[in-house]
DNA sequence: ATATGACTAATGGTATGACATATAGTAAAA
DNA sequence: TTTTACTATATGTCATACCATTAGTCATAT
């Protein structure tokens, strides 16, 4: 009675939701979709497409949680293309540490390793744009924590332009994306938190004084002495510096 | 009659539904929802928050496009909290490239960026089991090329087990993500394809090679030039290897 | 002239109620 | 013991109506 396996292939028979997503999807492949390009209004789209509202709107639902739709009501309102946004890849980071399939020190560790190169690249190819950006940055903070006001929104946009100054924008995604991940991590605190703050910033200042000087093993030193003190990872930041770390 | 700004702030209102997902989410990040719990039926739920099962259905949508629910039909169906699988975040960088919001070369030269310390934690940690399964992969690979029915899969299969022996499933769902959205990157051909695909077998080769042999530096090397021949980067692989690198 | 306010039209958001479809389990029939 | 039929419980879809938000128009008052 089994002797035909493998001739058949399961039918699609999904939901019928399922299949206008995946029409409007392939619309924005070949191109016929583009950023900024707005959707017929949901009661057109629903006659084309020969569903109901409820249905057509099950589509639409779909994609805007994936960022690929923003729809506006109001007049002149309606569904427009969009690239998604970096915050759908760091939500769902988010979501996979909550739920444990992914452990913060992991996060931590991926993002290193990340960084690393980014130190790399950041010494090739920062402009005069990008350092004034990382000073200023650095400036803001100290400001701030004189002031009291200083949180870790400082560290996460010190660690962006840092990415920015890599030039590579999947990189920049990727320091944004695990940053939120990782801000809830479970870091113990070793120190309270005005010093761990300053001593934060004076890692970032050395980090980006190594960027300056072009040297790039300096900024891998500073790199993994910043995280080895502000993460979990502690002495397992050797794992991806060869032997040449020291905690100095 | 600006001398009360920042004194309020825009009120939230926004739709019901994102109200609901938020208190799901929030039910989620808790604790008191964990992977595999089933949610109550839509019209339990429509009852229990006290809306329509139209506007409660808009949030499971929403939560089950983010990979957060699967949803299934049927007697003992309902919705199913999972943690998100990591096809969520590789279609995310797919639909960012086709939107053209990210450039291909800019995500293969971050994968070679996460990939080179991949190569750096998998010397460190690669087990036997990690060594077997590498191996495996090009022998299947090989015989696959023999009998004509190999294909880019192949490849995507040997960069997440080398990723996967680096033990770090945040840098696993990177190559994972990374590689779906490359995979329709505009590289050129250089070669006929099967010579371009025996050539990307004797590279992967040479990396597990470089692998047992605990040798950082040589995979190091051996990923650029695997990254300088399949992927339009060239000679920027040098930016991420100082100066030690080599066409061979 | 210039605000102000009322009106209008377009669009997404929500509500009701009904029926269709998928599926696990159970009981009856072969 | 196997098959078939039935039942209960889910989600999927539909039709229709009405509400809420918003850009624009235009008349009106200052």
């Amino acid at each position: 009675m089994t002797t035909v396996e493998g001739i058949f292939s399961p039918v699609s028979g999904g939901r019928i939701s399922s299949e206008i997503v995946g029409q409007i999807e392939a619309a924005i492949a070949s191109g016929s979709l583009q950023q900024g390009d707005r959707l017929p209004s949901e009661r057109e789209l629903a006659e084309i497409f020969g569903v109901s509202r409820i249905t057509l709107r099950d589509a639409l639902r779909t994609m805007e949680a994936l960022g690929l739709l923003d729809i506006r009501v109001g007049a002149s309102g309606g569904a427009f293309v969009q690239a998604p946004p970096s915050e759908v890849v760091e939500k769902t980071f988010g979501h996979m540490v909550r739920l444990a399939s992914l452990d913060p020190d992991e996060i931590a560790e991926a993002r290193l390793a990340a960084e690393l190169n980014i130190g790399n690249l950041a010494v090739k190819r920062a402009t005069p744009e990008d350092i004034e950006a990382l000073s200023n940055a650095i400036d803001m903070g100290r400001k701030a924590l004189a002031e009291g006001s200083y949180d870790t929104s400082y560290s996460r946009e010190f660690h962006v332009l840092l990415a920015r100054a890599a030039h590579n924008r999947a990189l920049e995604i990727l320091v944004q994306s695990f940053g939120g991940a990782f801000s809830m991590a479970a870091v113990r605190a070793r120190e309270p938190a005005d010093v761990a703050h300053r001593r934060s910033l004076d890692e970032h200042e050395r980090i980006a004084k190594a960027v300056i000087a072009r040297d790039a093993e300096a900024v891998g030193r500073a790199l993994a002495d910043h995280f080895a003190r502000s993460t979990n990872l502690g002495s397992r930041v050797e794992d991806l510096l060869g032997s040449a770390y020291s905690e100095d």
